[in-house]
DNA sequence: CGCTTTCATCGCCATGTGCCGATGATAGGT
DNA sequence: ACCTATCATCGGCACATGGCGATGAAAGCG
């Protein structure tokens, strides 16, 4: 929540940079609420209410979750009436990095099964 | 560091633990101090000493990432002489995640590159 | 116009995190 | 045997984080 980098200046400053930004987005992943967040919005738009029943977290978690993952550029909010609909900005590379995770994971010993729909190791080429 | 999981009984457990693993994974990468040392150990091995003058920490600062990285299952030690050459487990996948969160964070806004040497999106295949 | 639903934000609390210095163990070097 | 270098671990200290309930603003619905 209080990481922030989008500027570029000094050409070392840019590599720093870089690293807070990855830092924010790998953060933004580090948490199983919000892994559960981001798979659930992987199926399409959700509400939040819709997520806290999915979840069983209080509304107010569920929306600092999702602030969270707004701030790391992951999710985006459409007001739908008085609710707001969240979406995955970039899909496919969002899933392409979580297919990258279970490659991962799976060579360090869990077997785990990130991308909801799609299998481990398919969709390749499109970015959005 | 409170994150394990490395079981598997019900059907449904198995995704929360595979979940919590995944958080526990990209927790290794939510900080910029323990995202230069993989940086620095994707050149090659390193003793602890020579990250410290890196990443300039104490000592007991860099143990302690690396003691989290050796949790995710990402990094290991070998003893040698007195000190304990550090390198990582699976630097092809590793690099392919780090990759992918390079193509995220470009779309993102962000230009970053987080991979040391190679580029952003080669090096395929091998997995250790 | 009121009532309800949905949501973002705030205050609060318990816990986790990152950082450090100090300590003790291990292993080379003299 | 002694000293030095290297490292893992411990205790402590700020601060961030995740959780909750309560509050207030929008926006439908009667």
């Amino acid at each position: 929540m209080a990481m922030k980098a989008t500027d570029a200046a000094a050409p070392d400053r840019e590599v720093a940079d870089g690293l807070t930004a990855a830092a924010c987005l790998f953060h933004g992943f580090s948490d199983t609420s919000r892994l559960s967040i981001v798979r659930h919005l992987a199926l399409g738009e959700h509400r939040v209410v819709d997520l806290t029943a999915h979840l069983g977290l209080a509304q107010s978690t569920v929306s600092q979750h999702l602030a969270c993952l707004k701030d790391c550029g992951l999710v985006s909010s459409r007001p739908e009436g008085r609710a707001s609909m969240w979406s995955l900005n970039h899909p496919a590379t969002v899933m392409d990095l979580l297919a990258a995770a279970e490659r991962l994971l799976a060579l360090t010993g869990d077997a785990v099964t990130l991308c909801p729909t799609y299998g481990a190791g398919s969709l390749h080429g499109g970015t959005s």
